[in-house]
DNA sequence: TACTGACTTGGAGTGCACTCCAAGCAACAA
DNA sequence: TTGTTGCTTGGAGTGCACTCCAAGTCAGTA
């Protein structure tokens, strides 16, 4: 659910990346790139001309806010329509503000919860530490 | 993931109710609270002459707590490890202030992704709010 | 030339957390 | 007596988000 141990920095800001490299900085797999570009998360990514993929720094710009989303909850189906959203221009500019507002008020009421199971986490951890302590004076 | 339309209310403090009061209750469908059972997540729930569950104010409790841990994103198999513990006895205090602890820092990662994700929202929002007003001035 | 390693594809497989199904039983109403 | 409702069971099915596989291509090195 967070950071994993990859590099998490844009190589050399050549602005074309191989699948691996942008892997490493996205701490997704290969597969799920791949995943990702064919149910229509990414734009078709450019190729070399021998077919191997070469993303952009717009592609990791993406790949940044797509990783945002995903850390709260959001559905892929939800992302997709997003994209489909962007690549339909500027006319779903409306579209796409109410999806956000909605999604703010989710990701809103998500960090409410956690604050909750927060102060039960507190509450039980007090709990159990009294408890040891009152065992071992 | 957040609060359905039943009715969260306990009946009546009769402490026993049938799967469908707990149900309910706690937003969760008979199935999944029979599940829960099956794993090990619930304690085996006592049943009347018939056969059928009637389920005490102290499972609710459990339940209550199983529900905000959920909410947190802790897998089930995480939950059924806690319960467990519970169940082996007060020998287990150490190890279930542990898991509370880890618990505690995964949901305070949680937090912190939340509020970065809800940064963007807000600066998305305004972006697309300001490109809507530069054209309908 | 042979090998290694990184990449390509469509489709199948995986793990999680439910969710449903079919068949059956008990209590109650018309 | 005949429904209707609410419950019971084990096992199978579902949806999501990946994750892997087999077979193949290409670039670079020994």
């Amino acid at each position: 659910m967070s950071l994993t141990t990859a590099a998490r920095v844009r190589p050399t800001g050549q602005d074309h990346y191989s699948i691996s490299e942008v892997a490493s900085y996205t701490g997704l797999s290969a597969h799920t790139l791949r995943w990702y570009e064919r149910i229509g998360l990414l734009n078709d990514v450019h190729r070399s001309h021998t077919g191997q993929r070469l993303y952009t720094d717009a592609d990791l710009d993406w790949l940044d806010l797509i990783g945002k989303l995903r850390l709260t909850g959001m559905p892929v189906a939800d992302m997709v329509r997003y994209a489909e959203l962007v690549r339909a221009g500027d006319d779903t500019f409306t579209a796409r503000v109410q999806l956000f507002r909605e999604h703010r008020e989710v990701v809103r009421q998500q960090i409410a919860d956690l604050q909750s199971t927060l102060a039960v986490l507190d509450f039980k951890i007090d709990f159990y530490e009294g408890a040891a302590s009152r065992c071992t004076p």
